[in-house]
DNA sequence: AATTTCCATTTGGTCGGACCAAAGTTGGTA
DNA sequence: TACCAACTTTGGTCCGACCAAATGGAAATT
């Protein structure tokens, strides 16, 4: 009933504190015991400690800021998919990278909407009238407007329960920022945005889901060609 | 002119060496300097080398078998989905991760199959009827029968030409693996799997999204039964 | 007493050297 | 030529040490 001692001598320490950490154990924002302390724990080396954690660390379970003690993350989509990130980031370096990325969102996002169409409840058609009320107050403040127009697509991602789709969303948001950060923001595209938001929302009110889908496909298809009018085809 | 010193050491030997492997002076396949040759060449410890090694392997951009001299891989979205496993595989083990898992693949999958029914050309029909056939070919061997069912999901993964939805079947196919891999396979079911199969294409055929879409999740949904009777609710 | 300042301790980051075992290479022998 | 043994390379692990940033608490200040 002894552990195996095949691989890594690190594979231990990782499975013994991933347990821990899936267990709460160790709470979630928890330090994990410091590099020296895992040695005596393990009898390992501080070689072997550092390795686990680091392993760990690519995992998504620790958040691991140089020079700070490891903290313990519950393993979530969330994590999952900031984990991802630097492995995404060297993706959308290639060629049309950036774009297959999109692309996805928009399949993703369109169906989505569609879904939203058939089946959002009263709580979730709300939500949505909020977030547009507040988009349109915005219209004038790029930045608010920027923040209020993300806020609106998420709850689409939200309303199937799902929680992958909230991390799917953070995902895209963050992959995609360098670029929507550098567009110039102007009250006319605001307006035109705004009115995308709001055909999207009509057609889900109409429960109408080819012309929400449609409505989305074309919101995003002019957003993608306004960042290729700002970068040239990427 | 010269590099920051900011952060760890490694990170500067993973830049250098990521961009390396994208640009293809190391190419695809090709293995990465010994630890040692690293050392003398970046000046740096074994240490550094190591960890560098390592973040990368986390990146996908190298693949780091034991004992083994680690490969450069270019950065596709197949390694991002491998260096992802280990990072979904702690997901799958909480209450409801296969679920939440699967429920994305039926939305994905709808979505493309709504999307194949629109615009699916003479070679994808061609495609998707050999695949059809083989399946059906297959129904008394029911190792064969799951590689052609794959198969002929795989199909709708590679119409849209968006590189990342191959990768992302490949994924799906790899993380749901433990489930399917342990259900009973009786040929009753896969007359069933072939007869929904075939009900996808015959929407498909007749320029019907949304009959291809409610096929789809017919079938899929029906798979998912069965992974409950098999597993219980997990 | 509450707050700020400062210093000793803790802790992560890096280094160099060492040993082992498996993989790869080489050369000699059958 | 084919095969096997010795040698070399190389990754995995361990050790001990030093540095610098972070931390925590004592000491000084308000």
């Amino acid at each position: 009933m002894e552990e195996k001692i095949t691989g890594r001598a690190a594979d231990r320490v990782v499975r013994v504190l991933a347990q821990k950490i899936r267990d709460g154990v160790i709470a979630h924002g928890a330090p994990l015991p410091a590099e020296r302390d895992l040695m005596v724990e393990f009898g390992i080396s501080r070689t072997v400690a550092r390795e686990a954690i680091s392993a760990l660390s690519s995992q998504g379970l620790v958040e691991a800021k140089p020079r700070h003690r490891p903290v313990a993350r519950k393993p979530g989509f969330d994590a999952a998919m900031d984990a991802t990130g630097s492995i995404v980031g060297n993706l959308l370096l290639q060629p049309g990278g950036v774009w297959n990325l999109f692309d996805t969102r928009i399949l993703v996002e369109a169906s989505l909407v569609r879904s939203a169409a058939e089946k959002a409840n009263k709580h979730d058609i709300a939500a949505l009238e909020t977030a547009l009320l507040a988009n349109k107050a915005a219209i004038h403040d790029s930045d608010l407007f920027y923040q209020t127009d993300m806020q609106f697509h998420r709850i689409f991602y939200n309303i199937s329960g799902n929680p992958v789709w909230p991390a799917v969303h953070r995902a895209y948001v963050t992959w995609l920022a360098p670029q929507w950060g550098q567009m110039p923001r102007l009250p006319e595209r605001n307006k035109a945005n705004f009115a995308a938001h709001a055909a999207i929302m009509d057609a889900i009110l109409m429960r109408d889901p080819d012309a929400a889908e449609a409505a989305l496909k074309s919101h995003l298809m002019q957003a993608w060609d306004q960042v290729r009018l700002t970068f040239g085809d990427i």
